[in-house]
Order: structure tokens, then sequence, then C-alpha cells
DNA sequence: AAGACGGGGTA
DNA sequence: TACCCAGTCTT
């Protein structure tokens, strides 16, 4: 029997019940396939229900403010992904009156769209002879022939997608993608693949060679900086509090937090929040911080290392603080905004009222 | 060709 | 810790 057979086979036997597989139409694949990005179905589940349930169309999402869009990404990482989804809707919506692209070349210049989406959405929708190459199908594909060149080399990247292209069922070619995908998900995994129930077992090079667990080879990934973040927390009696915005490069693009003073070492006093103050808060405001954590919170990132703390200041009225970036914004409905994780675990510490 | 970009699950 | 997850975009 053919690769490509067993693998159908497989699948038909073990697949989940998720809900973008009861469908063809391109939205809500297209949103799911955006979601799923570097990210466990476990974790995009509730995302994807709680977006089709705001958004049911692509003119639904083109509607929407971005802060919107943010807020309910919130939590899911990767937020270019939700910048880039929610500029696509207002492209499809506005532009190609709500009709998707319908081959892989088109879809491909979508933003936020790259090889594997394209060539998810056009065989799934559209039934184009196109193969996924996801981190499951580079596993797989990695094993079974015995590959080691690295998957994440520019030669990998040609070799195994030029491979899975040749293996591809071109007759059901979304079923066949499908099938590979949740093979490597569910079968295949990365650490202890129970190898004694596969049904490729018999001609899988990895297995006969016991190079499962060496197999796919990876090239080393940047190494991690370190960063010191001071969220300063200025609110009065009545729990109005100042926000800014993150705009221009780096991470968070566009969600929001409380004013921040980075610093290269831990800060312990307020005084040394001054020596960091980049001439953004007025000192007589930072005189009056008082640490929250004096423990910082290690938050991780997969190229970062932060280290965070909140620092408190009461006022009497936000509103009367003199000499503050006219950036800040006032507002005593925190919750609607979209903050990074670590902000929205301070928020639900310290009680702020919803 | 290498880095930037999140957060959570697993061993 | 380290690695991985239905990758894409920028430098």
């Amino acid at each position: 029997m053919k690769f490509h057979n067993k693998l159908i086979n497989w699948y038909l036997e073990n697949a989940r019940e998720l809900p973008w597989r009861d469908t063809q139409e391109p939205y809500p694949i297209w949103l799911s396939e955006i979601m799923l990005q570097q990210t466990r179905i476990q974790q995009g589940l509730p995302y994807f229900l709680k977006f089709i349930k705001a958004f049911p169309t692509v003119f639904d999402l083109a509607k929407a403010s971005e802060d919107k869009v943010l807020k309910l990404w919130q939590g899911l990482g990767y937020y270019s992904r939700a910048r880039n989804l929610h500029f696509t809707a207002k492209y499809v919506a506005y532009e190609l009156n709500g009709i998707f692209p319908t081959t892989y070349k088109d879809l491909k210049n979508l933003k936020g769209v790259g090889d594997y989406t394209a060539s998810a959405i056009a065989s799934f929708c559209y039934q184009e002879p196109v193969a996924v190459v996801d981190g499951n199908v580079y596993r797989a594909l990695s094993r079974y022939f015995g590959i080691d060149t690295p998957i994440n080399s520019t030669e990998g990247i040609k070799e195994f997608k030029t491979l899975a292209e040749k293996l591809l069922d071109k007759e059901q070619p979304d079923i066949y993608n499908q099938a590979i995908m949740e093979f490597g998900a569910l079968q295949c995994t990365p650490k202890s693949p129970d190898c004694a129930v596969c049904p490729l077992q018999i001609d899988c090079v990895a297995f006969r060679q016991s190079l499962v667990e060496s197999l796919p080879r990876k090239l080393k990934k940047t190494k991690v900086l370190e960063r010191h973040y001071n969220y300063i927390v200025i609110l009065d009696s009545r729990e109005n509090v100042f926000l800014e915005k993150r705009t221009g490069k780096g991470i968070w693009k566009n969600l929001f937090q409380f004013p921040l003073i980075e610093s290269s070492k831990s800060c312990e006093t307020s005084e040394d929040l001054l020596m960091s103050n980049d001439k953004i808060l007025p000192q007589n405001i930072l005189r009056e911080a008082s640490l929250y954590n004096a423990k910082p919170i290690k938050h991780l990132l997969s190229h970062r290392k932060l280290w965070v703390k909140f620092w408190i200041v009461e006022v009497e009225k936000l509103n009367l603080v003199e000499n503050l970036p006219k950036s800040l914004l006032i507002t005593n409905q925190i919750d609607t905004f979209a903050v990074p994780v670590v902000i929205q675990k301070f928020i639900e510490a310290y009680g702020f009222s919803k």
C-alpha cells in the first residue's frame, strides 16, 4: 500500500472532531489556520469559538476595531497575527467583496498567509493539490525517510516541501494534508511516540535505525535576552489609571500597558526608578512610587527573559497630575484594553474592579 | 540566512 | 531547563 493510503486509513480511524473540519468555507478555515500557527489546538480552540461567535463573517471582523480584535486575541501570543488578520479581513471584505482568493498563489499574497497557510486553505477549501508542511509534517517525514537535514535551514525547507509535494494524494489533497498533520500530532509525537502501534513502523527509517529520538534535526535557536521592566501603576481612589499604547516595533505592538520604565539592572527603590526614567514621568510622581512585588516576576518569552516589577502611585485625582506625556490615557475600564498576560495577571491579583 | 515575535504544555 | 506547537515577516 502507498504511503498516502496508509496515512489516510489511519486518519479515518483516529481523526479528532474539530469545528473547522465540518466546513469548506474559507472564512472559518482561514481564521483557524492563522490562530493555530505555532499554537496547540488545545490553546487555540477556545479563541476560535470566541472569534466565530463575535465575528460570524469576514464582514463582522472587518467592521470591528483593531483594539477589539486584539482584546479578543489577548493571551494567544504572536499579536502580529491578529493585526494581519484584521488587515486581511478588511481587504477581503472591502476590496474583494467578501470573496476569498481561491488559489494557493493568490492566497499567499494575503497578509499573514505564508506557504503553509496558503496550502492549507487551497487544499481544504478548493482541493488544490498543494502540500502543507508544518511542524507535524517535518517530524513525520524526517523520521519516516530518515532525513537529517535541519528542518529550519533554507535547504531543509526546500527539501521537505518537495518531498511533501511528491507524496501528496492529488485526488484528495484535503484529506491527505489533514491526515499527515494529525498523524504527526497524535502518533508521531515529539517526545516518546508509541512506535509499537504505528501503522508506518515497518518502513520507518528512524524506527529501524533507532533515530526516532534524534529526528528531526533543528538549527540552534537564538539566545534569550534579559530585560528589567518596571510598570508604574498610577491610580486614584476611583480606580482611574494611566495606560499607554505600545507603538513602533518590538513585542506587544498595539497592546496597552502601564507607563513603563525599562532599567538595565533591577530597581529596588524609587530612586533607582528616577535614574532609569527616560524623561517619561514627572519626578514628583516617581518619588511616591511604592514597590508592589519585591520579588520580580519572571516572564518568559521565546526570545526574552523579563524581570517585571509593579510600582504603585496613589494620587488625589488623576486628571490633575501635571507634566505627563500626552500619549497617556486615563481609564477606569482597564478590563476593556488588550494587555500582555503579565499585566493581566497583575490586574487580577491587585483586584481592579470590573 | 538569521532574528523577531508569545504563551502554555510537557518531560 | 529545554523543546515544541497546524509559521510569517523583517532585517
